[in-house]
DNA sequence: TCATTTAATGTACACGCGTACATTATGGCA
DNA sequence: TGCCATAATGTACGCGTGTACATTAAATGA
C-alpha cells in the first residue's frame, strides 16, 4: 500500500523504540514540523500561539507518546518540585500513634498532589544528625513540614538554619512560641481544659494528669489546660497528681502502680492522659489491679485515635483534626495566597472537640 | 594586613553568597586551582588521583560549603534516585491498618535509605486512573513498590504494562501467581491454618471464618489455610460458616448479629477472622450482645496490630513481619544480588506466628 | 500600499553535572 | 638520557528542558 519510505521508518521508530528510546521534545518537534521551542511553549501553555500548531503539536506527542522528563524539568526550573516530610526516626514512630502519622501525611499528600507537588519522605536521623537545610542546598526539596519535632538543642539549630537560610517550612503540632516559624497547632490548651472540665462536672475533685515529654510545646499546651480547668473550678494544684510519660502506651501502664495506689487510698478519682495510648497502657495496668475506669476512676485520653474506639469501656478523648492540619501546613507552604485568606492570620490554631464515652 | 585584592574579594563572596547565590563545582574548582573535571571526580571518587589534588579539592568543597545539586546529578545521571510507593487511596487506608502501612514503610525506608535513594510517596489516585507507568517515563522514580495491590483489572492493567516497559516494581503482600512478578509476601496460608488447628486444639469444631474480599490473595491465601487446617482435622466445611468483610472493623461488627445467632444456636463456636480490625469489630458487636470472647467462643484475628493488644480480653493473632516485608521488597529492587542470596529463590514467603493470648 | 504594531515561531543558550577522550606529568627501565 | 606505560588532569560535550532574544508572519491603521 505504502512504499517503504522514511515515513514509513518514522512509524517503526514510534512503535518499537518508544518504550526503549526515551523519546524526547526533539522528536515531537521535527514529527509536528515546528521547533523545540515550540513544543515546549505548547505543552507549557505559554505565549501566544495558532490554535492549528497547537493541535498539531499536541498530536505529535499522544502519537509519539511523549511524556517530558521530569528531571530535566526540574533541573532547568531549578525546582524539585518535591515537598520533603520529615518523620521521627522509625523507633520513635511508635511512640506517636500511627495513626496520627498517616492521618497528617493523608492530608498532606492531599494538598500536595492538588498543588503539584510529590512527597519525599525523610525519615530522621536518630544520631541527632539533622541536617535538613541541606535537604534544600541539595535541591532535593522545595519546602519541607516537620512532624514529630521536640525542642531540643538540635533540632532548633537545624530549624534556625532553615529559617536562615530562607527554606520555606512548617511545623505541625510544634510550636516554638520565640521563634515565629509556620507553624499548623491545634488548640490543646482549649481540648485539655475542656477534657478536665468534664471530668470536674462529673464531680470529681482529684484529677490526675498523665503527660508526656516537655520537649513538645504540646506537652506544655495541655499541662496548661488542666491547670486552667483546675483553677476555674477552684480546685488546687497538686503536683503528686502530675506524672511524666513519653507517650507511649507502655509508660502509662508503667505508671499504674502508683496511680492504683492513690485510687485506692482515695486520692486519685479521675485522670487525664496526654495522649490515647498513655490512656490505654494505664487503663490496662489499673485493670490488672482490679481497679475499672469509668467505675472506680474516669479517665479521658487524647486524640482520638483508632485505639479509643476499641477499649472496653471506650475511651473518651479529645478529637484532634489531624487531617485537616496535614493539609493546612502543605496549603500554608505551597499556596500561601490561598492560606492567609483561610485562616485568621497567626491564627494557626484548628479546634478540637472533647468526645465523652464511657470511661467517664 | 592583606591588601584588597581579588582574594579577599573570593573570601567576601564565600562569606556572603554562599548561602544566596548556590555554588557549584566551578567556583569549587576555581579556589582549589583544578578543572571542573578533577572536581567532579574527587568528590565521586573516581579514577586515580593525586592525594594532594583531592585534599585540596575537598578543603575547597568544604571552605565554599559546597553541596552538588542533586537536580544536575539526576540528570546527568538520568536517574532520579527516588523509589515510588504506591499506597491505596486515602480513604482506603483505613480498611487496612495504618499500623500495617506504617511498618512495611519503615522497613522500606530503611533500606533504601542504605542504598542511596529517597521515598517518593504516591497516593494511588481513587478514580481508577493508575498510570505507574508514566512515572518511569517521566523518571519521576527508578523503581517502585506497591503496596494494598487488589487483583481488579485496572491495576493488572497497570502493573502489565510496568512489566511490559521493563521498569522494576515489586508487590508487596498481594501475588499474581499467573504473572511472575518481584513479590514479597508472608506466608498466610500457614498463619491461617496455624491459626484454626489452635483453634481446632481446643475441641472447637464449628470454626467460622470472616475473610476480606476476594481481590486480595491474602484472602485466598486464608481461606486456604482454614480449609486445610479443617481438612486435617476431618471437620467438613461447612460454606455458611464462612463470611465476607472488607477488612475494616464496621465490616467485622455489623456481621456481628448473624455471628451473635449461630453461636447461640450452636452452630458456630469459634471465629477466625482475617484481619485483627475484623476480628475487633466482630468482638465489639457480639460483646453488646452479651457474648464474650474466650468465653463463650474463641477468636483468633490475624496481624498483631498495635489494636490486638488493648482489647479486653487480649486478641489471639497471627504475626506478620511487615517491617522485614518493607526491608525485603526494597532489597529485592535496589540490591538485587544480596536479595537472591537472602532468599531461597522463589521463595519469597516470610514466615509469620501464631499468637495466643486471651480470646482462644 | 506601506509603516507599525502585535502574534507566532525559530534560534541559541544556560542550567550543573558526569564522563569520553585528549593531553600532560610522572616514574621505571634500558 | 630517552622511551614508554601509566597516572593525573584538562577539554569538550551531552543530558532535555525553559526561555530571552531574534526573526518572521499577520493584523492594524493611515
Amino acid at each position: 500500500m505504502y512504499a517503504c519510505t522514511l515515513n514509513d521508518e518514522d512509524s517503526l521508530e514510534h512503535s518499537l523504540f518508544r518504550r526503549l528510546w526515551n523519546i524526547s521534545r526533539k522528536e515531537v518537534a521535527k514529527l509536528a514540523g515546528v521547533s523545540e521551542a515550540t513544543v515546549s511553549r505548547v505543552l507549557n501553555n505559554v505565549g501566544p500561539m495558532k490554535e492549528k500548531t497547537r493541535e498539531r503539536v499536541l498530536k505529535a506527542a499522544a502519537e509519539l507518546g511523549y511524556v517530558p522528563s521530569a528531571l530535566a524539568q526540574q533541573f532547568a526550573r531549578r525546582r524539585s518540585g518535591n515537598v520533603g516530610v520529615i518523620l521521627p526516626a522509625v523507633p520513635k514512630v511508635h511512640l506517636f500513634s500511627t495513626y496520627y502519622f498517616s492521618e497528617i501525611l493523608s492530608g498532606i499528600g492531599e494538598t500536595a498532589k492538588r498543588c503539584g507537588y510529590d512527597l519525599l519522605l525523610i525519615f530522621r536521623e536518630p544520631e541527632g544528625a539533622r541536617d535538613y537545610a541541606k535537604l534544600f542546598r541539595m535541591q532535593k526539596i522545595d519546602a519541607c513540614i516537620v512532624l514529630g519535632s521536640r525542642d531540643v538543642p538540635e533540632e532548633r539549630a537545624a530549624l534556625a538554619e532553615l529559617k536562615a537560610g530562607g527554606h520555606p517550612f512548617c511545623l505541625v503540632n510544634q510550636r516554638y512560641d520565640d521563634e515565629r516559624y509556620e507553624t499548623v497547632d491545634a488548640d490543646h490548651l482549649a481540648g485539655s481544659r475542656e477534657a478536665v472540665r468534664h471530668l470536674l462536672a462529673q464531680g470529681k475533685r482529684k484529677v490526675a494528669f498523665v503527660n508526656g515529654p516537655e520537649e513538645y510545646s504540646n506537652s506544655a499546651d495541655r499541662l496548661e489546660g488542666y491547670l486552667a480547668a483546675l483553677a476555674e473550678a477552684g480546685v488546687e494544684r497538686e503536683d503528686e497528681r502530675i506524672f511524666a510519660g513519653n507517650y507511649s502506651r507502655k509508660s502509662g501502664y508503667e505508671l499504674a502502680g502508683t496511680i492504683a495506689e492513690r485510687i485506692r487510698g482515695g486520692g486519685i478519682d479521675a485522670v487525664f492522659a496526654a495522649n490515647d495510648r498513655m490512656a490505654i497502657g494505664l487503663l490496662q495496668g489499673l485493670r490488672e489491679r482490679g481497679i475499672e475506669a469509668g467505675d472506680h476512676y474516669a479517665l479521658v485520653g487524647y486524640d482520638d485515635s483508632d485505639g479509643s474506639r476499641i477499649t472496653s469501656p471506650r475511651l473518651s478523648t479529645v478529637a484532634v483534626p489531624f487531617y485537616e492540619m496535614g493539609r493546612m501546613a502543605a496549603a500554608r507552604l505551597l499556596e500561601p495566597e490561598l492560606g492567609d485568606s483561610a485562616l485568621q492570620d497567626g491564627g494557626t490554631m484548628l479546634p478540637v472537640s472533647f468526645i465523652r464515652r464511657e470511661t467517664s
